[in-house]
DNA sequence: AACTCGGGGAT
DNA sequence: ATCCCAGAGTT
């Protein structure tokens, strides 16, 4: 991927000059920095807004001021004073992280990157903003405003939430970084994410990179970032109630149109439990057999399509009485010629369950 | 690369 | 309801 913005001469100095005016006032921005205190919002700021993380920030410096302070502390307490903000792995792993930096660096926060990256729950980005805000090292701090800053910036369309645009942006990031002052111009970003490149309605006319901004130039500020996210399919309960006959099972041929077109299942409805079973007996009915009661749940099958999920719960019942009505799209199939039909997907599996 | 981990606010 | 957030660890 070769990105080239030729618009974009030397946007981190406006940038910077944005953030003398526009720095948001926030507890963790004492001066000087303290590396503990910025580690610590850094830890709390993960996937959790500013707003949220401010009283228990403030709560936090007041339980444990300092490296030393959580490090004697145990573990329940470290976890109940995080009560309520959520990913509480976050805690345990702050809580040993900080432990190892008291054994092994005498209490003082690592100002290398390997050592920093060392640490449990410190990962790229956690150890680029402390280093680069608490001990002035160059090093970039990619996290999701900076994804979505550079993506119109730099007009990426790719996917940001991909490794490859992670990638590409750090690379980016590490070209433009200021020597001089990359705290500042990592904390710019931030602020400039949380205000003005914002991710829905971006305030172009507020901004002080929209003359580098690429997507502003072409208009397309709105359509970016692209973020393809994983969504969870629905799933549907899938109640299934093989019948059989003695040497036969009652199977049923699928609709010709739509999923599975054609393809022979067992009788089977939407729901699960009794409710389930109520409709697959309606399904029998309709088909002119009567079935006894039901054992089960004898097994469960899980079947994944591209856009949902089947979870089959799987009952038997010996056949009682009746005569089928439809000889097209319904039939006793013979148990030893169970591959001789096209099963629907997943039913193939129950042959070897019941 | 996909999944998991919380909770709250904005849309 | 869905999206989004100063991500990292596990598989």
């Amino acid at each position: 991927m070769t990105i080239h913005n030729e618009t974009a001469h030397d946007w981190p100095q406006l940038l910077l000059g944005w953030f003398r005016t526009h720095r948001r006032d926030l507890p963790w921005r004492t001066s000087p920095r303290d590396p503990y205190k910025v580690w610590v919002s850094e830890i709390m700021l993960q996937q959790t807004k500013v707003e949220a993380v401010r009283p228990y920030y403030e709560n936090w410096l007041d339980h444990f001021p300092t490296v030393a302070s959580l490090a004697s502390a145990t573990q329940e307490e470290v976890l109940r004073q995080w009560q309520g903000l959520g990913y509480y792995s976050r805690a345990r792993n702050l809580h040993q992280a900080v432990c190892e930096v008291q054994a092994r660096y005498g209490g003082k926060v690592p100002d290398r990157e390997k050592d920093m990256l060392s640490l449990k729950g410190v990962g790229a980005y956690t150890a680029g903003a402390v280093l680069s805000i608490a001990y002035g090292r160059p090093v970039p701090a990619v996290d999701g405003n900076v994804l979505r800053i550079f993506s119109r910036l730099y007009l990426i369309e790719d996917n940001i939430l991909s490794a490859k645009v992670k990638k590409e942006v750090t690379r980016l990031a590490q070209d433009v970084i200021p020597d001089d002052a990359p705290g500042d111009f990592n904390e710019a970003l931030m602020d400039l994410g949380a205000s003005i490149c914002i991710p829905r309605h971006p305030r172009c006319q507020e901004c002080p990179l929209v003359s580098c901004c690429l997507a502003h130039e072409k208009g397309r500020e709105t359509e970016l970032p692209v973020r393809i996210v994983k969504k969870d399919k629905p799933a549907v309960d899938i109640t299934v109630l093989v019948v059989s006959d003695r040497q036969s099972w009652l199977i049923h041929r699928r609709p010709a149109k739509g999923l599975l077109a054609s393809m022979w299942e067992f009788p089977n409805a939407v729901g699960k439990g009794n409710a389930g079973l109520d409709a697959a007996r309606e399904v029998l009915k309709k088909a002119g057999i009567r079935a006894g009661s039901a054992s089960g749940p004898v097994g469960t099958l899980r079947h994944v399509f591209s856009h949902k999920v089947w979870q089959m719960t799987i009952y038997t019942a010996p056949y009682a009485n009746g005569t089928l009505l439809d000889k097209e799209d319904w039939q006793w199939l013979p148990q030893a010629g169970y591959t001789q039909v096209p099963w629907a997907g997943p039913h193939g599996k129950i042959t070897a369950i019941v």
